[in-house]
RNA sequence: GGCGGCGUAGCUCAGUUGGUCAGAGCAUGCGGCUCAUAUCCGCAGAGUCCGGAGUUCGAGUCUCCGCGCCGCCA
């Protein structure tokens, strides 16, 4: 069977810079692109991600720094590319073009498919013209309904009145697919995941949707994709990012191919902040336009920072590209991946942080690398000088060798099908602990001082040092840095990387000294 | 106002359909090993599982009420 997957991020809203919570999703979404495309092979899966660089928001942070439009876009995109890019994220480093997109809404292949859209869904009769009579708030420049006003009809953010205002919108017909939208959520249960979202959602589909506005005349603001049926207006910005899902690889490969063959496979990742638009919106913008429904919502929670809610007002935002540079960004990938269970709140403090890094990569992890390699070169002159066996469970008091012996799969399987990044992870923890406790039983350090009993240390050596191809092999999407350095440790290219235990290193096969991948942190000098 | 989530060892959390469920990791203490990044292995302590009532032979696990956080909708 040839699965193919379509993997998003949401299209980050560049006006400042990326914070961990970003960071994590990219994140996220990037460990699930290399595990499937370990599972189903590398061209199967397309992974996207990308910026959203129309609307008022935007304009106004470029006016403020006195630049054009498309000049800030140009910086703020990169600076995102770049962060994430930095954290080894395939669709950001665009490492393999044909199937790595990064998108930018501003993109003339992005317009262009998106008037196509609007095209599309006008002619199909889904978009009509009214008029629009609303509270108006110049500050904000959007309308309000009353019930979000402060008593008084004051602006809510600015404490200001609201003016009536009456203005001609086009408007899109989404209350006629609710009814289709709600049906696919009840006969598809993990449509949107975790559970508790969905539940969410389904509240929200409950009542009666107000048609979605879709257009702002340009009187008011030009930053934005024309309507192909009206040079008056621009589209605006939700209907516009959405597609950004779609536009490049459907350009690329064909709308109708594209909408048969990938987009009905797509897993979007996203913050539980828009799951009302990604639940409610999107699915009627996709049918409206005639095309299928995605395969699955897959929501996340909030990133706290130190115990308190991150937000650039207070300040009290860490910054990815920072941490990524003092630890390394493996460091901060495994941080997340494993500290954060998928669609819970999280926190992240570099306490912690080191907390982790300090007991499960240097003492597990790169303590157990560096012993074996050191014992692999001083009791066998760095070779594997026989083939690697398995060792039974119970063979040895408390070593559970099945947990090196399975791996990937169960890794593959945790984070394909639940998003259980944590427990995937839990997982390779435990066969690094068997490869830990089974030194501590073998003994093989004092085997050795015994010249007869040498066959045994060299069969105890090789067993562990297939024991750490296994474990990287498992640990690489989640850490490629790594993987690929302890590949280089093996001295084993890509060809066996990937064979099940027992069928990737060879007697007679040289590896390297030892290296300290994760030196510990000592101290914590906190101001 | 309606709906939903959460509240389990010092910390972070697991606990499937009610019956070794009172657990894991970190932190702490003690013991062991020495190949290794003073790492690794073993052992230990503590918790009225938010409170109260109920269903049951038996409830973190189900029901109701209350308290405290949080979210969504209105």
């Amino acid at each position: 069977m040839t699965e193919r997957v379509h993997i998003t991020t949401a299209i980050f809203y560049c006006n400042g810079a990326p914070h961990v919570g970003s960071a994590y999703e990219a994140l996220a979404a990037d460990t699930f692109a290399r595990v499937l495309r370990r599972k189903l092979g590398h061209n199967q899966v397309t992974f996207l991600s990308g910026t959203d660089e129309h609307g008022d928001k935007i304009r106004r942070a470029a006016v403020a720094q006195g630049l054009a439009p498309k000049v800030y876009t140009d910086r703020m995109s990169e600076i995102f590319r770049q962060a994430f890019a930095g954290l080894n994220v395939t669709a950001a480093a665009r490492e393999t073009p044909a199937v790595d997109f990064w998108v930018r809404t501003t993109d003339e292949v992005h317009e262009k498919f998106v008037q196509q859209m609007l095209l599309r869904t006008y002619q199909r009769g889904d978009i009509y013209f009214r008029d629009y009579e609303g509270l108006y708030c110049v500050d904000c420049e959007r309308f309000y309904t009353e019930k979000e006003l402060l008593p008084g009809n004051l602006c809510p953010s600015h404490n200001k009145a609201v003016e009536l205002i009456s203005e001609g919108n086009y408007f899109l017909k989404i209350e006629k697919y609710r009814g289709q939208v709600l049906a696919h959520l009840k006969s598809n249960p993990d449509f949107i995941r975790p559970e508790r979202y969905r539940n969410e959602a389904l509240n929200m589909l409950a009542e009666p949707l107000s048609d979605l506005c879709i257009s702002r005349p340009k009187a008011r603001l030009d930053w934005g994709i024309e309507l192909p049926f009206d040079t008056n207006y621009v589209t605006y910005v939700w209907y516009d990012a959405f597609w950004a899902y779609v536009s490049e690889p459907a350009t690329r490969m064909g709308l109708e191919t594209f909408a048969r063959e990938i987009w009905p496979y797509t897993e979007h990742f996203i913050g539980k902040d828009i799951l009302k638009t990604h639940a409610v919106y999107w699915p009627p913008i996709l049918l409206a336009a005639g095309l299928p429904l995605f395969r699955h919502l897959n929501v996340h929670g909030w990133l706290n920072f130190g115990g308190a809610r991150m937000s650039k007002s207070s300040g009290n935002v860490a910054d990815p590209v920072s941490y990524e540079r003092t630890f390394g960004s493996d460091v901060l990938r495994y941080f997340v991946m494993r500290e954060i269970v998928y669609g819970l709140d999280g926190d992240f403090s570099e306490e912690r942080l080191i907390e982790r890094y300090n007991a499960d990569l240097a003492n597990d992890l790169g303590n157990l690398i560096s012993r074996v390699l050191s014992m692999a070169a001083r009791y066998c002159d760095g070779q594997v000088k026989t083939a690697p066996q398995r060792v039974l469970d119970g063979a040895y008091e408390g070593v559970n060798w099945s947990a090196i012996e399975r791996l990937p799969t169960p890794v593959i399987d945790r984070v394909a099908e639940d998003l259980d990044f944590k427990r995937a992870l839990d997982d390779v923890w435990a066969a690094l602990d068997a490869g830990n406790k089974y030194i501590a039983t073998s003994a093989p350090f004092n085997l050795a001082k015994d010249p007869a009993r040498l066959d045994e240390v060299a069969q105890i050596i090789a067993n562990l040092l297939e024991a750490l191809r296994v474990i990287a092999d498992a640990l690489q999407p989640f850490m490629p840095v790594t993987a690929r350095k302890i590949f280089e440790l093996l001295n084993i290219d890509q060809s066996r990387a990937h064979a099940p235990y027992g069928d990737g290193l060879k007697p007679g096969h040289k590896v390297r000294p030892p290296v300290a991948l994760f030196p510990r942190i000592e101290k914590t000098s906190k101001p």
